[in-house]
DNA sequence: TCTGGGGTCCTAGGACCC
DNA sequence: TCTGGGGTCCTAGGACCC
């Protein structure tokens, strides 16, 4: 998909400057990178115009705020905000909004991660906007070359990774520097929001560290969330400096944490606890659920939505050459309508390890009809592949009457065309048409510049 | 009319084994 | 006086992340 294939390993040239240069500072060093406003950021890249302009962007079914450019945010556009509601205010207050182009996002995430593998050989995408890259011994590989500069140091090995990648893929990101990767998280949150920074901040540098980390609400620290931030503040725990320095033997035993907590609080004293992932393996669950564009009252419908799902939940699956053992069924409701309210899933067991759509369809269908209540208007419908086994070992079923081969070799040429032509290209007749009015509604979509050709922007 | 989607890990408790 | 000890696997639920 990436349209930049980047010469990997820039690290190791020795011609490069940026390797020439010695810190004295041994202690590791990992770095978070952080794209600003990702998806928003996304958007201005192919309509510069909208630089310096709020920016927001909904998620699927154009339904709820879920980035904001900065200009956004200084308006107090919340994340979660209901689009319906808040549209008029967008208009008068002059927003630019976009429905999510998740094929936009996900093909810049990957130019931006292949710059990022660039400056250091171990990087660990964590998320569609996040990495985080060892930068341990990172500027001692040149030391040979290194008379010519001194004092250059992690922190001008940021600037210069945040120079690149915005020259290279057009995104802004924020570069923040630590020994753990819960203190680079904190180091990276100081980057982002001091306007004297300037987007870079080593923490392992800073003479004020007890200060920095009590300016920090123990909530917005990485890990904790709502419930444990409630139950630390009730111990007196209000910030990352008190936490770091809490009981031990309280941490494990009170909270309820246990190793979660002491892996925490270690980070926060700068143990490195949480190592990085540089390969993560097979995905050990698979989900596909999305809410409609219209309620649902009938079966069939019903019915094409759960096989459209199950079918993308299926190619997942086999993108990451698993079996699924499990799959479960959900139906629901609008929880946020005042009318009544339904429920319900079913877990089928397949007898034989399966990644192939149509029998997976058709077990679908069975459970959904068992579950499946005439009279709601249904919201929503998901699938969820769980217990998923590697394809090359399973155990068959004895009964198993299928040609697993045959099946298998069909599946692949379909992900193949669709690869080829294009998600969707060649689909399973239960799975419905594009027009149903059920399909999610994206009423202001901006073109997939980077991934379809009709859509490439003119120069 | 209209409120997202997709993951991970850990713990406790029960069943079962020798 | 007094009823063992140690282990695994599974499931449900809770918490967190982006």
């Amino acid at each position: 998909m990436s349209m930049i294939h980047a010469s990997p390993g820039a690290w190791r040239d020795s011609k490069s400057s940026l390797h020439l240069a010695v810190e004295s500072d041994r202690r590791p060093a990992v770095a978070l990178v952080d794209c600003n406003n990702f998806y928003a950021s996304c958007e201005r890249v192919f309509q510069p115009q909208l630089e310096g302009k709020a920016v927001v962007v909904l998620s699927n079914n154009d339904g709820c705020i879920i980035a904001r450019s900065n200009e956004a945010k200084a308006l107090g556009i919340k994340m979660g905000d209901p689009f319906f509601k808040i549209e008029p205010f967008l208009r008068r207050a002059g927003v630019r909004y976009f429905s999510s182009n998740y094929s936009l996002y996900g093909d810049m995430s990957q130019r931006v991660m292949n710059v990022l593998a660039q400056f250091s050989p171990e990087l660990e995408v964590y998320s569609i906007d996040e990495a985080f890259l060892n930068l341990t011994g990172v500027l001692r590989r040149g030391e040979a070359e290194a008379d010519a500069l001194t004092d250059y140091t992690l922190t001008d090995y940021g600037r210069r990774i945040k120079a690149t990648v915005r020259q290279w893929t057009g995104i802004p990101v924020s570069v923040g520097i630590a020994e753990t990767k819960t203190l680079a998280k904190i180091a990276n949150r100081l980057a982002k929001r001091s306007q004297t920074l300037q987007g870079v901040f080593d923490l392992r540098r800073a003479p004020d560290r007890d200060a920095i980390l009590e300016a920090i609400d123990v909530g917005d620290v990485w890990g904790i969330g709502p419930r444990y931030a409630k139950r630390l503040r009730q111990r007196g725990i209000a910030n990352a400096r008190q936490l770091r320095d809490a009981d031990e033997g309280w941490i494990q035993k009170q909270m309820a944490m246990g190793v979660v907590g002491m892996r925490l609080v270690l980070e926060l004293r700068g143990v490195p606890c949480l190592p990085l992932d540089l390969s993560p393996g097979p995905k050990k669950g698979i989900a596909c659920s999305r809410s409609f564009g219209n309620p649902v009252t009938l079966l069939s419908e019903l019915r094409a939505a759960t096989a459209a799902y199950v079918s993308r939940a299926a190619e997942k699956l086999r993108g990451q050459n698993s079996l699924c053992k499990t799959m479960s069924v959900y139906v629901m409701t609008n929880p946020f309508k005042n009318e009544p309210q339904y429920y319900n899933s079913a877990l089928i067991r397949f007898p034989t390890p399966t990644a192939d759509t149509p029998e997976m369809i058709r077990y679908a269908m069975k459970a959904l009809e068992a579950i499946f209540k005439p009279g709601y208007r249904y919201k929503k419908t998901a699938v969820a592949l769980v217990e998923l086994v590697p394809g090359s070992i399973y155990q068959p079923s004895l009964f198993d009457g299928q040609d697993r081969a045959r099946s298998a070799r069909l599946m692949k040429t379909v992900d193949r065309i669709n690869a080829r032509m294009g998600a969707g290209s060649l689909h399973y007749a239960a799975a419905g048409c594009r027009l149903e009015h059920w399909r999610m509604r994206r009423s202001h979509t901006s073109p997939a510049y980077t991934t379809r050709w009709q859509d490439l922007k003119w120069v």
